[in-house]
RNA sequence: GGCCCGUUGGUCAAGUGGUCUAAGACUCCGGCCUCUCACGCCGGCUACAGGGGUUCGAAUCCCCUACGGGUCACCA
């Protein structure tokens, strides 16, 4: 009588013994971390994916340890051409590189190869050496029965599943598996759960804390007809021959904890620690429900980019997500890395926060106003040349120029936060082109008189110098006050508004709407320092005509 | 339906039996500051899902209910 797993696995030559000298232990000082992200090449980088490679790189770089990508291939139905790259090149756009597996630029590392499609062969030695031991079988249940199955546990309500009596394969000989084989039948090979329901599976999860479970009973299908492995398998065994210690994952995992330690248990390997990741949620009806894929635009990485959210301002939203601890470590360190941030998944939420763009946008805000003029101007044009091209020709035909807009306000302690995302900018630095600018209208100033709107401009007009300093500027204006009857403090008018016509403020106002057509911007002198004589007056000209 | 997990203000959340007449952040609304805006500062609205226990004492421990989420594939 022929051995099980000769008529199986024929092709196979290599021993669990031969592979397992492949993967050699890590030399990895005490506490470091080996984790990973095991994304699916579907060309899609969804925001909850982005998430949970974050959180297994920070946990890695934060305890001296190693995060590597792998990819999980297994379903081709699901590939993409590029989908690889599009991922690791996502990631990488939010400093997340890989120190092992994937990265955009090909695979390294020493405990590969890093892609499930390439590690056919080394799950089915494993398998083998289950079915050797009698811990795995070949099934050959046709749809058509699984079908039956399911139906009939249905209507006895019973849990659906291939356990116990529906198990149907579990006894089959060599002999009739060989005669199957010969007829060409297809068949998969199932685990011989050795799980009791009775009995209870206890885990610590890193995130959640004590969980536990019942044990699995299922024969799970651990090779596709295809020979290629599920899921569970690959992990199990990819996982231990790679020498992750904690598998970071979302929760959606959870329920199938029991089967994945059963696996390493059946396999003789030690499991590694888990933390299930909760979601990110998004609103609908009043209730929460996992950011899709299919219906949610902002699901998608890609959907931020587009939008003109800096990179890092995603970064640090995530953060505050992943852990509540994170903001207060920002406002006291403004301009500290990430990688300073003593960051732990325990302090992590167990229940799935609700994507916030209101907080999003503030904390792009903030991100963006500790960036210099520079990055302002370099990530800014960056964005327009790509979503809006007649921006970026503006902007970049004069660098100095623009790089003085982003500069108004912002190196002293409390710089402005007008922009949360590059979209913005258009708008903000629309005054400062002649080709964006608007021409004010009357009705700007609709609560001041036009003659005395007129007097204003054309003393202030008579008197503006480019070349003052700041107090210099100030003060001319304050004599424009004097002469024309404004009150050259706040406090003086309030004190006796019937004696002037209005004050400071309203001076300036006049002015700027002339200037600038609006009523409200950053600093007035630092704008017309940058427009420089000829536009301010001509500006300030134009307008006291039309009014 | 079975099994898991969760539930503190509109949102994110701190909180591990007394220091909770419940922190902080975002949003919203007032006010101050101020050349406008923004910033900053001050203040306000709004919360322990419900019910039973245990205890001198419960947001915190136990039980039940409700609600929400996840999972039950030859997808990951």
């Amino acid at each position: 009588m022929p051995n099980m797993s000769d008529v199986i696995f024929p092709d196979v030559t290599l021993t669990p013994d031969e592979i397992t000298q492949r993967y050699p232990q890590r030399c990895l000082p005490e506490g470091a971390q080996v984790t990973r992200f095991a994304p699916s090449p579907t060309g899609f980088l969804h925001i909850g994916g982005l998430f949970t490679a974050m959180i297994n790189y920070r946990l890695a770089k934060k305890t001296g340890g190693v995060f590597f990508i792998r990819i999980e291939d297994t379903d081709k139905k699901r590939e993409v051409e590029g989908g690889i790259e599009l991922i690791t090149k996502g990631l990488e756009d939010f400093g997340i590189i890989a120190d092992e597996g994937f990265t955009s630029t090909g695979q390294k590392g020493g405990y590969g190869p890093y892609q499930q499609s390439q590690r056919r062969d080394i799950y089915r030695v494993f398998a083998k050496k289950l079915m050797d031991e009698g811990k795995a079988y070949p099934c050959f249940m046709t749809e058509g029965e699984l079908e039956e199955i399911r139906a009939e546990q249905e209507k006895n309500k019973q849990n659906p599943g291939i356990y116990g009596q529906y198990a149907k394969y579990r006894g089959i000989t060599p002999d009739e598996a060989q005669k199957l084989i010969d007829e060409g039948r297809s068949f998969v090979v199932r685990l011989r759960s050795c799980g009791d329901e009775s009995r209870r599976i206890k885990f610590k999860d890193s995130i959640r804390g004590k969980i536990e479970m019942p044990e699995n009973i299922q024969d799970t299908v651990i090779l596709k007809a295809d020979g290629i492995p599920t899921y569970h398998f690959a992990h199990v065994i990819d996982d231990h021959l790679m020498g992750t210690t904690t598998v970071i994952r979302g929760d959606e995992w959870i329920s199938s904890v029991p089967i994945h330690l059963q696996m390493f248990y059946m396999l003789g390997f030690k499991a590694p620690n888990y933390a299930h990741v909760a979601p990110i949620m998004k609103e609908e009806n009043g209730g929460k429900r996992k950011l899709s894929k299919r219906k949610d635009p902002e699901a998608a990485v890609s959907f931020y980019r587009e939008a003109g959210y800096p990179m890092q301002s995603v970064s640090e939203y995530l953060m505050t997500i992943a852990s509540s601890a994170y903001e207060d470590f920002r406002r006291a360190n403004p301009r500290a890395d990430v990688g300073e941030f003593n960051f732990e998944l325990r302090k992590m939420s167990q229940s799935g926060a609700l994507f916030d763009l209101n907080k999003l946008n503030d904390v792009s805000k903030n991100t963006i106003s500790r960036m210099t003029a520079d990055t302002v101007y370099d990530l800014a044009a960056d964005w327009a040349k790509e979503y809006d091209a007649g921006l970026y020709s503006l902007l970049s035909r004069d660098e100095g120029y623009s790089k003085g807009i982003f500069a108004i306000d912002r190196d002293n302690p409390k710089p402005r936060k007008d922009i949360a995302k590059w979209s913005e900018v258009r708008d903000y630095v629309a005054f400062m082109f002649d080709e964006l600018f608007l021409r004010p209208s009357a009705e700007l100033l609709a609560k001041y008189d036009a003659a005395d709107a007129k007097a204003v401009l054309a003393a202030y007009a008579g008197v503006y110098d480019q070349n003052d300093s700041k107090d210099e500027w100030f003060e001319r204006m304050k004599t424009v006050c004097d002469t024309l009857g404004f009150a050259r403090e706040t406090k003086a008018y309030k004190q006796s508004p019937e004696s002037y016509k209005g004050h400071i403020g309203d001076v300036s106002t006049i002015i700027r709407a002339a200037v600038t057509g609006r009523t409200n911007t950053p600093d007035l002198y630092y704008i017309e320092q940058l427009l420089g004589y000829e536009r301010v007056v001509g500006r300030i000209k134009e307008f006291a005509e039309s009014l």
